[in-house]
DNA sequence: ATAAAAACTTAGCACCCATGTT
DNA sequence: AACATGGGTGCTAAGTTTTTAT
């Protein structure tokens, strides 16, 4: 194992050496890229005979394409999404949209379409997939894909792609109360791809009869294959994991910037608090969003087009609904409320004091105002980046997050890691600083719904551990009174003391396990330590502890982070 | 200068499967 | 062997930032 481990090393040291020198000085360019091209979604099968769609009560024969779209529906059926209107709506249009005329003058309202035949067919079929062996699922020929389509080559190294599937088609379903949920999401065919590749590798061949949309050689950007979705006219890109040379540079160049900041961000905090007091309004409104960027880690949040997306806001697209100011609230000055939909329509909720002159802003900026109003009229995140800039070559509002998290991780590290703790112990503090940092950026997670459950079953281990102990304690104390008085074999006694403290190590893991869960109920860790947290400083810690730093990352976030692990000693300071 | 498009990062959730338990 | 459980992974939506077009 060992010699495995430093051969990794040595491996990792030499494949970054080797980078280091093929390398452009830009670091972004490539020079030779050859891929195989993107795996398209299969087609559907045609549904058994057997498996009906009714109409008003009445069997109904669907010709393709629009079995194929009712298919979504059924099997969406359980799901909340296809109880809401616009859900409904949406869906019914455009599935009306690939009818038949003769379908198109039959089915005209989807309250008397019963799909629950089909629905059930496809449950079944999911029940029976559960039932199969490895081979009939398959596995080997996913395999053969994934080697044969998942990996790239890169400035002559052999990388993993990220994502080299096309979407299948689907139906939409955005998150939080999305104006398109329910649009049917079409299938895409290499008509509609494009490829980037080097003009001198082996260009990805088509399927069979079809053709690319384009092929295109284009270095400076890092994509293998593109295409436009139609819900919302966005681009989507088959990229490169993050354990890509090109990612993880990108990553540490991002680390980096944040550091850049640790070094002026008392000259940045002291700018704006002077420009709470500017002349100018919009300088004052600059501030005010700066301050909380910094201070609560809030998303810029940049202007979206109403109607085509759920209703969500960062800091710069506040508006006046979504605070509430408190000259006083439970014994503290100046409190201000948030209560806002952010990122994923996560609810954003918090009571802050905030400074006076921030309070007094805050009410001047809301002076005429109407619910539905900017908070902050006279700001965007185009002009607050701009200033930024201004401050600090590649700063921009996110980069607060970064250092705001990496830098609270590493205090809260110090902290709370005790020197004499076990493993476990530390491993828990670990978990707790991490945490600190999943609140502030406002990383939730739905409650997993076994959650109760399971956290009854762990207390009734951790009692059942107690009795155990209790019990072991017991017999220590009678074999401790035997050895005295019949000067019996003291090993007895010593077997018995490492019984208890075998027992008492079981309980204090299965104690921490418990307060772990708890604490992490509604909170997502995954997040922060895959995108805030600068990985040097865990693997730092790691080292410092001597604990094994897969206690903390496991297999993918090592390859991600392996220029870190690599990089990182003992000393290592964000 | 501004708007729109393109490129890239960040995000939560469903599902799968290894692992441990009954 | 059947079952539960939790972590890991894939998926793709939803952000931010950068680049290009007007």
């Amino acid at each position: 194992m060992k010699s495995k481990l430093s051969f990794l090393l040595i491996t990792h040291i030499f494949v970054y050496f080797r980078w280091e020198e093929e390398r452009y000085t830009d670091g972004s360019k490539w020079r030779f890229l050859e891929h195989k091209g993107p795996v398209f979604a299969p087609a559907y099968e045609p549904l058994p005979e057997h498996v009906h769609f009714y109409y008003e009560g009445k069997m109904s024969n669907l010709s393709p394409p629009a079995e194929e779209v009712a298919t979504f529906f059924s099997k969406m059926l359980d799901h909340e999404y296809t109880t809401k209107d616009i859900f409904r709506k949406n869906f019914f249009k455009d599935w009306r949209k690939e009818m038949t005329s003769e379908e198109k003058s039959k089915i005209t309202d989807l309250k008397k379409c019963d799909f629950s035949e089909m629905s059930q067919y496809f449950k079944a079929q999911s029940e029976a997939r559960k039932q199969m062996t490895k081979e009939e699922k398959l596995v080997q020929e996913n395999e053969r894909i994934l080697e044969e389509y998942g990996f790239c080559v890169m400035d002559n190294h052999k990388e993993r792609i990220g994502n080299f599937r096309i979407e299948p088609p689907g139906l939409f379903r955005g998150r939080g109360d999305h104006p398109k949920m329910g649009m049917l999401k079409r299938r895409i065919r290499p008509e509609d791809v494009i490829i980037n590749c080097s003009k001198d590798s082996k260009h990805p061949k088509p399927p069979p009869g079809t053709r690319w949309k384009e092929v295109r050689h284009d270095n400076k950007v890092t994509w293998l294959a593109s295409w436009t979705e139609n819900i919302q006219g966005s681009i989507k890109y088959i990229m490169l994991n993050p354990s890509s040379r090109i990612k993880g540079e990108k990553d540490w160049q991002k680390y980096e910037t944040a550091r850049r900041l640790k070094k002026c961000v008392d000259h940045i905090r002291a700018q704006y608090r002077d420009d709470w007091k500017s002349k100018e309004m919009r300088i004052r409104q600059r501030a005010v969003a700066l301050y909380f960027i910094d201070k609560l880690a809030l998303r810029a949040g940049n202007e979206k087009e109403e109607g085509e997306t759920a209703d969500t806001v960062g800091c710069c697209s506040l508006r006046v609904e979504h605070i509430k100011l408190y000259p006083e609230l439970d014994g503290q000055d100046f409190v201000v409320e948030f209560d806002f939909l952010g990122k994923d329509s996560i609810r954003y909720y918090n009571k802050i004091p905030v400074e006076k002159r921030v309070f007094k802003n805050l009410q001047l900026f809301l002076e005429n105002k109407q619910a539905e109003d900017d908070l902050f009229d006279r700001l965007n995140t185009s002009i607050l980046n701009k200033h930024l800039q201004e401050l600090m070559d590649g700063l921009t509002a996110k980069v607060f997050r970064t250092y705001n998290a990496s830098i609270t991780l590493q205090q809260q590290l110090k902290v709370l890691t005790s020197p004499d703790e076990n493993v476990p112990a530390k491993v828990l503090s670990y978990n707790r600083a991490n945490r600190a940092v999943a609140i502030l950026c406002n990383h939730q997670r739905a409650p997993p719904k076994t959650f109760e459950k399971s956290m009854q079953s762990l207390q009734s281990k951790i009692d059942a551990k107690k009795q155990q102990l209790f019990a072991a304690k017991k017999e220590l104390k009678v074999a401790k009174s035997d050895t005295k008085t019949f000067h019996a074999v003291s090993r007895v006694v010593e077997t018995k003391r490492k019984a208890v403290q075998r027992i008492e190590e079981q309980l204090m893991k299965l104690e921490v396990q418990a307060t772990d869960r708890e604490e992490n109920k509604q909170i997502a860790l995954g997040t922060s330590k895959l995108n805030y947290l600068d990985p040097r400083i865990s693997v730092a810690w790691c080292k410092k502890w001597s604990i094994p730093v897969e206690k903390i990352y496991n297999k993918t976030q090592r390859e991600k982070f392996a220029w870190a692990i690599d990089m990182a000693d003992e000393d290592f300071e964000f």
